[in-house]
DNA sequence: TTAAAAGTGGGGGAAAGTGGGGCAAAGTGG
DNA sequence: CCACTTTGCCCCACTTTCCCCCACTTTTAA
């Protein structure tokens, strides 16, 4: 999955699914809580879309978490849930993760190789911006050995 | 079974059950204590509810306890109980289940892969607040390997 | 230029969730 | 053995949320 797609968010909490995303999510899909660190080391939040498939496999690695774990896979779990597509291809975020990722009217969902994620508008701006810029491009082609 | 959801205990302590919850517990449950530790080491209380499949490989595991467990596998199965949904979709939890997770008005029932866990919504919030820092979801990504 | 598809917004009916009244069964005390 | 209380369960009533459906605009493709 790739591409970047600027959507906007109704005030029921409904998004709609890019058309060219919707072959690989299928009609039911999970959504997930995700976050990950830029080279500043700084965190940022946002909604990971499963495909089931995917999601089944993520599932099982979160059961096998060893028991210290535990809270972690019990946020989890409960910060996720089981979408389908409406009618107009939409789904309805449910509010405990609208309110984990910070969503606001508009959103950005982004391709991933086996997944979609789902970013407010400024929190993707904010993280995509600074690697935009030529020279963090060059460095990532020398990294990549190209 | 995924998903966080927000009900209330009525003062005859029923408790409805999240129709998104509804087809993988069936209409009649088992309800047992639960516990686990958090990353500081400190415990919680909860009651977790097993469809019948899931609560009768646990109740063979019980039985199967070597002979000095036998105080904790009475315990367990003393407290536990066969739970019926009512016309409304309830259950009533039992008095000394209440007391165990020290269960108020507010309640929080999560789904946990093949069961579903009930807490006091102060005990819960207590324990997932700091799972949803977006630093502590990086590390259990990393965790997960992805 | 027109038609079809994608994306956005909202109204209204159905379902979910909440609370309480009342009755019967079970337990408690004289 | 008979009141009396307690507990569980059925019923009904009310509120809130969700989701189905329709309408409209914008974009893409023919």
């Amino acid at each position: 999955m790739t591409g970047k797609f600027e959507h906007t968010m109704d005030a029921k909490g409904r998004v709609a699914v890019p058309s060219k995303l919707r072959d690989e999510l299928g009609c039911t899909f999970h959504v997930a809580i995700g976050a990950s660190r830029d080279a500043n080391g700084e965190v940022c939040k946002y909604l990971v879309l499963y495909p089931d498939a995917v999601w089944q496999a993520l599932e099982e690695k979160i059961n096998s978490l060893p028991s210290n774990q535990a809270a972690q896979a019990d946020v989890m779990l409960a910060y996720a849930a089981q979408c389908e597509l409406d009618a107009q291809s939409r789904i309805l975020i449910p509010q405990s993760l609208r309110d984990y990722a910070e969503l606001g009217k508009d959103v950005v969902i982004t391709g991933s190789s086996n997944k979609a994620k789902l970013w407010d508008k400024a929190t993707w701006e904010r993280r995509s911006a600074p690697q935009l810029d030529a020279g963090r491009v060059c460095d990532m082609f020398e990294l990549l050995g190209l």
